[in-house]
DNA sequence: GCAGGTAACTTATCAGCGTTAACTTCATTG
DNA sequence: CAATGAAGTTAACGCTGATAAGTTACCTGC
């Protein structure tokens, strides 16, 4: 996981095209080159970004997404090390949805803009919440880490303060998309009203689960909960 | 490693199968019975649990399974559907050595037991926060969620509140354990090292989180950050 | 204008994986 | 004592991630 070597990507192709076209057989030859744009990381990673989002993070295999890219599998490893390196590389690609907003004068709206946006990243592509065991060290989530931590600093937060409110707040909305990535993927009903019987048909052992409410998610949206968490941490902050 | 792998011991089960019989105590089959515990769900579970604790997720195979039990890996699937699920029961069972406190006077205290024994559950296991991406309702999880819930109506907390603070606690001790699990499973120090570059390397791109003092985990310790953070949770329930 | 080098692929192949199907063994029971 | 069914085994299938070696196509230096 060491030297992040970016294969130089070549203009060679656009050289190509204004090279001067003399014979026929060559145009004819380079054409098929033309029409599939190369091999780069890049493609590769919004390719592994769709097939996750198709299928799943089972459904994602070298093989899966060589074949999307028009291109053998053992192809991809010129590009890439290892497949755990697509999946590193596609966990950041989509952190770089997540929009910075500029400094407002309301550094706990900042806040709250770039939470929701982290939260709302995780859950458009449920497979991600999954993937974060594994070192989060991607540029675009570096990035967001910093102006996290700005924002507080603006709010005049220091010190030990500053890394426990870091803390929190990430950790907070890392286990939430979890969870609730997870509850989202099980989309089989069946499985679904199992596992609510798993505590409604067992309403002796657990009495105070079965009438907090905590069940039926018609009473309180996923989303107005979080909310309310967020504001319990940035209350204290 | 891959040593232990060798010898499917033929010889032991050959001469198990035979049965010159004489004396009752020497009988054969009892013997085999005695000699290997028959296969059961908890024995599976239970060296699944080891392995994953020697060799992490990827050291978990149905076939290296079945070898620590001396048994086919096909013999698994008398006892149980698939790897995933025991999967599944790996994760419960390591959450039913959380200890339940009796319930004291101080509601408070209770929560702290409960969520500081869920973290060090998840960080004893490094394996395990990575798995909580798969639904968690196995009667261990449920029965600590109960007691985690019961203690907050214990403290007069209800309604929306209760199911607010459940979830913050829950997904902030699961968060927590999941990025510190990574971490702690990065031993390899020279990737460890690559990791703080990217930051101190990068002191334009990063100028708070390097002045922070969130890298240098010298200043304070995971179980302090971790332990105020709870204590934000706490102040304001 | 061509010789050689090298970036970017393909072909061939590997060991290992989860899982199924069909056969065997053996204690229990009618 | 035959039959049954639980608890295994052997064999095999189609995948997987990954490596090594062979093959183009293009760029550069002469």
């Amino acid at each position: 996981m060491t030297a992040e070597f970016d294969h130089p990507s070549r203009e060679e192709r656009a050289a190509r095209r204004s090279r001067d076209a003399g014979s026929v057989w060559l145009q004819e030859e380079s054409a098929r080159s033309r029409r599939t744009p190369p091999l780069s990381r890049e493609r590769i990673v919004a390719a592994a970004v769709e097939l996750l989002d198709e299928h799943g993070l089972d459904g994602l295999t070298m093989r899966r997404l060589a074949q999307r890219l028009d291109v053998t599998s053992t192809a991809l490893y010129w590009h890439v090390r290892t497949k755990d390196d697509v999946l590193d590389l596609a966990v950041d690609r989509i952190f770089g949805d997540v929009r910075l907003p500029d400094a407002s004068g309301n550094w706990r709206d900042d806040v709250r803009v770039l939470i929701r946006g982290w939260r709302e990243a995780m859950l458009h592509h449920p497979w991600a919440p999954g993937l974060i065991g594994r070192p989060l060290l991607g540029p675009n989530v570096l990035e967001r880490t910093e102006f996290l931590q700005a924002a507080l600093v603006r709010g005049g937060i220091r010190g030990v303060q500053l890394t426990v409110t870091t803390h929190l707040l990430a950790n907070y909305v890392i286990g939430a998309a979890l969870t609730e990535a997870t509850w989202r993927r099980t989309t089989d009903p069946q499985e679904r009203a199992e596992a609510r019987r798993r505590i409604t048909g067992n309403r002796d052992a657990y009495p105070t689960l079965n009438t907090s409410g905590h069940l039926d998610g018609t009473q309180w949206s996923d989303d107005d909960v979080f909310e309310r968490g967020l504001e319990v941490i940035l209350a204290t902050a």
